[in-house]
Formats: structure tokens, sequence, C-alpha cells
DNA sequence: CATCAAAATGAGTGATTACTCACTTTTTAT
DNA sequence: ATAAAAAGTGAGTAATCACTCATTTTGATG
């Protein structure tokens, strides 16, 4: 089985600037996301990323102009890559030709982006630790990730709320109610890693927990 | 009304080591607090914090050896009151004498954790930021946190799962449940801080999501 | 093989880092 | 009032930091 991040890295090495990178740039970029990922932003020394990549120092800024730009270069296309196929590849065709239930949508959603998780840990590590410190890193991402997402999102919970699938409240809270639940799982599994962890039935309490939290409500008693 | 960080700190200067502790040596600790808030702690250097407590940069390592030692001083004593109040002040009433529906427990822990993180916002930041670096801290925290509030949590839910309040499921998946929820409006609410964001309905609606999500299904249709 | 531009190097730069220590000031005890 | 202890100081230190640059190595092209 291939290494997620290899798989990653390599997608990025090819297509970014056009470009084919040469190999000690690549080994570059491995060694940053390990350093950054492992002591944080503050805390990586490029003397440390150049010895794990084999490289001198030196060759690291004839890449990247600063140390900064090293941390962008990695996390910026990343930040595009956490919306560019969450919202074409699988919001369009829900939102267009939407799932009959929706039940179906949060199985979809939890199938995709516990993928996604799984295949970046480090990364979405790094950008996690970073966001707090660089302002610019979080408008980036606010603007990407809050305006886009959130205002497709929101279309989808509306569209279910019309269907009188979930209960009324505002699509906004829906959202963080679900997102909440989903990082939440997501936390745990990876980053906390609990021994003796049960995925298939965690994931069905989660998606039960989802379901009955915004489904409409069956008065009783 | 009164800063909650200058009354937390207060109750921290009167109690530590058990005698009082000088005037400069409680503006350190207000200054790192700052520092490490704002710009973690491989980036607050000791002569920002100096500086900014208005001493000289030798009284900082007169009463603490190291820079993480000064770190320790804060987060530690955190650490013991991110349960102490919680488990003692809180859960054990709820233990001995529980409150006789789901509902009203599930609001009495939002109301109370929702007061502690009002009250404790840069501390709560610098923990959540340095925690993934420092391993000591880790296990510090998942030791007491986990391993003591975990136990009583589970104690609770077990208890209302016994009274048919909710749902069947392992009682660690439910506090992961409720917990992430909680988590996720804390986090919206106090770090994000939305424009235009109804607490009140917010809250409501949490509660609401919470409730529906672990309460006993009613098989429909 | 010769040419040349891009890639790579690593010793060197000044700035900044956490931390020390000889010394002065303030507080406490008698 | 005086001595002892504790608190505070700030110049100084070695280490480390991100980054530079003159020089060498590499790889493609004619």
């Amino acid at each position: 089985m291939k290494d997620p991040l290899e798989q990653w890295l390599e997608e990025l090495l090819e297509k970014h600037e056009g470009e084919r990178m040469t190999d000690k740039q690549s080994r570059i970029l491995r060694a940053a996301v390990e350093v950054f990922a492992e002591k944080g932003y503050s805390g990586a020394a490029t003397s440390e990323i150049a010895q794990r990549a084999g490289v001198a120092e030196g060759t690291i800024f004839r890449h990247y102009r600063t140390k900064k730009d090293l941390l962008y270069s990695i996390v910026a296309p990343f930040v595009a890559r956490l919306i560019e196929p969450f919202v074409l590849r699988d919001l369009y065709p829900l939102i267009d030709n939407p799932h009959p239930t929706f039940e179906g949508f949060i199985r979809g959603i939890l199938d995709n982006r516990i993928a996604f998780a799984e295949k970046n840990i480090k990364v979405i590590r790094i950008l996690l630790q970073e966001v707090p410190f660089h302002p610019e890193l979080r408008e980036q991402f606010l603007s990407k990730v809050a305006d886009r997402v959130l205002r497709k999102i929101t279309n989808v919970v509306n569209h279910y709320r019309e269907q009188g699938h979930i209960v009324e409240v505002p699509p906004l809270t829906a959202v963080r109610l679900v997102g909440s639940t989903l990082f939440g799982y997501l936390i745990v599994r990876f980053l906390f890693a609990p021994t003796g962890w049960d995925d298939s039935l965690e994931r069905e309490a989660t998606v039960q927990y989802i379901l009955h939290g915004l489904s409409s409500r069956i008065e009783a008693k």
C-alpha cells in the first residue's frame, strides 16, 4: 500500500508551477512537512530541515526566499485542496441532483472527509497549529473555506429543511453542529487514537447522533 | 465589571506555593500569559515578556529556572483547575444526587463549562497550542483529565442510560459526542466570534441537538 | 568535448535567543 | 539601627537563528 503523504506530495510536485521539481526540492518539502508537524513553525529550524532533507541549508533559500515562503508553499495548496475536491467533486452533484435522503447525504460527507483526513494528517496538524499565528493564513482560510464552502453547504441544508427532513434551525447553526460532531470524530480518531477503537461502531453512532440531533422532531409525551 | 483573567491570576497568586507573590512576579505571569497566547511558546521571547512586564530579564530567571518552567507554572495549575471545580463542585452532587432528567444535567454542564471558558480563554488557547509539542504536558493532561474526568462522567452517563433517558451507546462514545458538540460551540463562539451571534438561540439549538441526538429513539414509520 | 545556465554548496553574517552572575536595592528579623 | 536574606538588575555569553554569497557541481545542448 502506498503512503498517502507520498501520493499527495507527488501530485503537488507535478502540478506546482507547471514545471517539475528537482529531487532535492521535493526532499526539502518532505522534510519541511515532517519538522513543521513535529515542532511547529517557530520551533522548526531551517538547519534541521536541510539536514533531514540531506541538502545544504543554502539550497532551501534558493527555492524559497524565506522560511515563511516554505510554510506557505506547503499550506496554501492544501487549503485550496481542502475545499476544491470537497465542493466541486462531492457537493455540486449533491446540489444539482441531491441525495434523496438527508441520511445518505450525511453518510457521504462523513466518508469523504474521513478519507481526506486520513490522507493528510500531517499537513492538517501544521495548519491547525499555525493558523492562530499567521493572520494571512487565517484570512485565506476563512475567505476560501468559510465563505465558499459554507455558502454551498447552506444551500444543501436549506434543501433538506424545505423537504422536511431536518429541524427548523438556521442553516449555519446546523452546519456548526454537524461540523463539530464530524470534527470531534476526526480529532479523537486521528490525534488521540485511543486503544480499542471500534471504528464501524463509532462511525455508526456518530451518524445516528447527527441524524437524530437534526431530524424533524416527533413529539412524544 | 472585573477582568476574569485578573480574577484567576489573583487566585493563582494567593494560593500558589502557600506564600504570596511579589508585584513583579505577578506582572511576569501576566505578561507571559499575554505573549504565550499571542506567539506560542517557541515564538515568545523572554526578553519581550520581561519588557511587557516592566522588569529586567534576569528577574524572570530568578523565579523560574527556565522558560519551560514559566510555561508550566501557568499551565499546570490550570490543568488542575480544569478538572477540580468541574469534577468536585458540579459532578459529585450530580452523581450522589443526580438531576432527575438528562436534559437538566446537560444544561448544567453547558452553563458551567461556558462560564469556565469565558474566564480562561487565553490560558485555554496556550494549552491547546502547546499540548502537541510538550509530551509531559500531554501526559499530565491525559492522566488527569482523561482518566479522572472521563471515569466520573462515564458513571453519570451510565446512570441516565439505565434510567432509559438516553440511547444504548458506549458511555465513552456518548461523552465524545456531547463533548465535541460542546467544544464546537465554545470554539465558534470564543475563537471565531462570528458577527451576529444570537447566543440564546445557538445555545438552545445546541441543547436540543444533544438531547435528540442521544435520547432514546422513538421508532417512526 | 566545450559551453553555459541552473542547481547546489557551506562558510560566514548580524541578529536574536535563553540564560548567568556579580552587583545593588529592598524587605524582613532582631 | 543593623545585619541577614531575598528580590531585582542589566551587561555579558555562548549558542542558535534565518539568511547571504562567492564558488563549485551538475546536466542539458551543440
